[in-house]
DNA sequence: ATCCTGTCAC
DNA sequence: GTGACCGGAT
């Protein structure tokens, strides 16, 4: 639907697929598996990447397994958490393995709807369990995809935290299945290049038909 | 001051 | 449909 009106879309996510921005550091993608997976998703809410990956190992080790995780001291868990802070969270985390352990036999579940069951679990985060626990060529939209989309097509992201309905309905122009662009890339691309602060548009590969690009130099070739 | 792989509660 | 959220970095 959405492709005619932006027909640049579609080739620039073909053309970040060749750019591996690869960022095999992350410990969550070193070695893979649904519950660890499940782990790092849960601690990367609102909370930026940098500082789970320099806990998570730590983190998992202590808890190696869901049902680890679901008997774990509330508040021995949360003073090992304390560096990521969102501390309201940690509720959820226990809420949600013990969830899982009753509910699921202590299996990570492999559907959207039964992810959403579980406290703690919304759209985005059960999309990225799907991702990259059960291999689903899904769009993760978190807020530097939105991000960028909104800045690529020029689209406003409005003063609502979530995004305009059409910037939502644009996303799957950006599946690997439809353009060969992973979730990983994707997600690398937005955060370290097209990010939020100083974007890189000068290390960017699609600043050609850049919609924020152009405004950009527009704005610079005024002063 | 503003932002971060969003979600819940109001 | 909006705001709050813990803490740390820019």
């Amino acid at each position: 639907m959405s492709a005619e009106k932006f027909p640049y879309l579609l080739k620039a996510g073909a053309e970040l697929s060749k750019h591996r921005i690869a960022e095999t550091e992350l410990p969550w993608r070193k070695y893979r598996t649904p519950y660890r997976i499940f782990l790092a998703e849960m601690l990367l809410v609102r909370t930026r990447t940098d500082i789970v990956a320099n806990h998570f190992e730590k983190i998992a080790s202590k808890y190696p397994t869901i049902e680890a995780l679901a008997l774990a001291d509330e508040s021995e868990l949360r003073e090992v958490l304390r560096p990521l802070g969102l501390s309201k969270r940690f509720p959820y985390l226990i809420k949600a393995a013990r969830y899982i352990c009753d509910n699921h036999n202590g299996e990570i579940p492999a559907d959207f709807e039964s992810l959403l069951k579980v406290p703690g679990i919304g759209k985005y985060t059960a999309t990225a369990i799907l991702i990259f626990a059960y291999g689903q060529k899904l769009v993760p939209a978190d807020v530097n995809v939105l991000r960028f989309v909104s800045r690529f097509t020029g689209l406003e992201m409005g003063h609502v935290t979530k995004g305009s309905r059409e910037l939502w309905n644009l996303l799957p122009l950006l599946s690997e299945a439809n353009v060969g662009l992973s979730a990983e890339n994707l997600l690398d691309f937005t955060r370290l290049i097209c990010r939020a602060r100083k974007p890189k548009c000068n290390a960017c590969p699609l600043s050609a038909h850049c919609s924020y690009f152009k405004h950009v130099l527009s704005e610079q070739d005024g002063r």
